[in-house]
DNA sequence: ACCTTAAGTAATCGACTGATAACATGTCAA
DNA sequence: TTGACATGTTATCAGTCGATTACTTAAGGT
């Protein structure tokens, strides 16, 4: 038996869709990375055909490119609201922490956390890594407008990769009483660990 | 004209082909991560036909699991020498640096660091991410015998994640005057940025 | 010298991947 | 209404991948 309805197929601007699909490869990159995902799961995820994909970016590299400095300028723009929203003091601890919730915040659909990681550990495709270092100094130089000298930067950035890398392996998933990582997890989310259990 | 040598082939013993393989496993997994490198991209490495490194262990998955964790436990070794060596003071600055140049020795070869970041980004192949978090909790669990306090402990892990990250998008290779990057990877590295080019 | 065991390879397979080409159809201005 | 263009798909390809099978030959005890 074969489908009856002679559905009216709608179509899309090519902007809407190209838009569609960087949200479908985002989540899809942020599961695989770049080398464990393929063109077809992000079509499939997208709900297009995979030649259709190819002929938006061109090739799956510049598909990933475009996902990965989305999802830093995603983390970057958070950052900056905290920086824009009112005035900064570098000396605050109230502001620092503001800083910190607002990464806090992005752990809640943590597609782009893990996209950006994914993009830091592919050094060996030379575009990646090159994309990843100036969006790595793109994202050093934000915080740098809080104010605080470059040690402190360099610790809040720190921190930032011990949750994306926490996150990567799902341990917030696996938190077993007993288990040292338990520990590091609740000592390194603190209220975050709760962010990442609210509905949403 | 073929070659005239009928070259005396020598047999080495499983173990050490083994060990020879997982060494070569261990540069190429460096380079590609889990889905970037292929079977034969670790058999040529190691000078072997590819189907022998399967034989060898069963699966590349397999392959990957015994390179990671081997690589895990040096780094686990470094710091345990450090605390092993002489009493360790929890208290001493001085302790701590000789805490942080372990992991800075280790930057020199890094091959084993970028493997162990290969498999903390891996969450999608389940047998990988629960060894990452286990692992994880070994070092964790390791670096706790210094008798810091959980945050002090956390900070320290995420220092090291962030050299892993730098290292991952070849930072020490690309540093520019003026660029952002620069400055963290300056004030991240320290010194051991002249490690990461001495010669040996 | 022989023969069993173990080290290692060549040949090959089915599945998958990224990309190309050819084709189909909705949309919209004239 | 029509025709040109833009949005999409189906079919297909050459290359790569992990894995299996069958074969080869060095090593070593008797």
């Amino acid at each position: 038996m074969s489908t009856m309805k002679a559905e009216r197929v709608t179509r899309m601007s090519a902007e809407d869709r190209r838009e569609l699909v960087l949200q479908a490869g985002t989540r899809a990159f942020a599961h695989g990375g770049y080398h464990g995902t393929s063109t077809d799961a992000v079509a499939r995820e997208a709900g297009v055909s995979q030649p259709y994909v190819v002929r938006i970016f061109g090739t799956k590299l510049d598909l990933f490119l475009e996902v990965f400095e989305r999802a830093v300028g995603r983390i970057k723009a958070a950052f900056e609201d905290v920086l824009e929203e009112r005035s900064f003091d570098p000396d605050s601890e109230d502001d620092k922490a503001r800083m910190g919730l607002a990464y806090t915040e992005l752990l809640r659909d943590h597609d782009f956390l893990q996209v950006m990681m994914h993009g830091f550990s592919n050094g060996d495709v030379p575009e990646i890594a090159g994309a990843a270092r100036r969006c790595m100094g793109d994202v050093f130089a934000t915080i740098q407008r809080t104010g605080w000298d470059d040690e402190k930067v360099r610790d809040f950035v720190a921190y930032g990769m011990l949750l994306n890398v926490m996150i990567s392996m799902r341990a917030p998933e696996h938190l077993e009483p007993g288990d040292p990582l338990t520990t590091l997890a609740t000592c390194a989310f603190g209220d975050g660990l709760e962010v990442l259990q609210s509905p949403a």
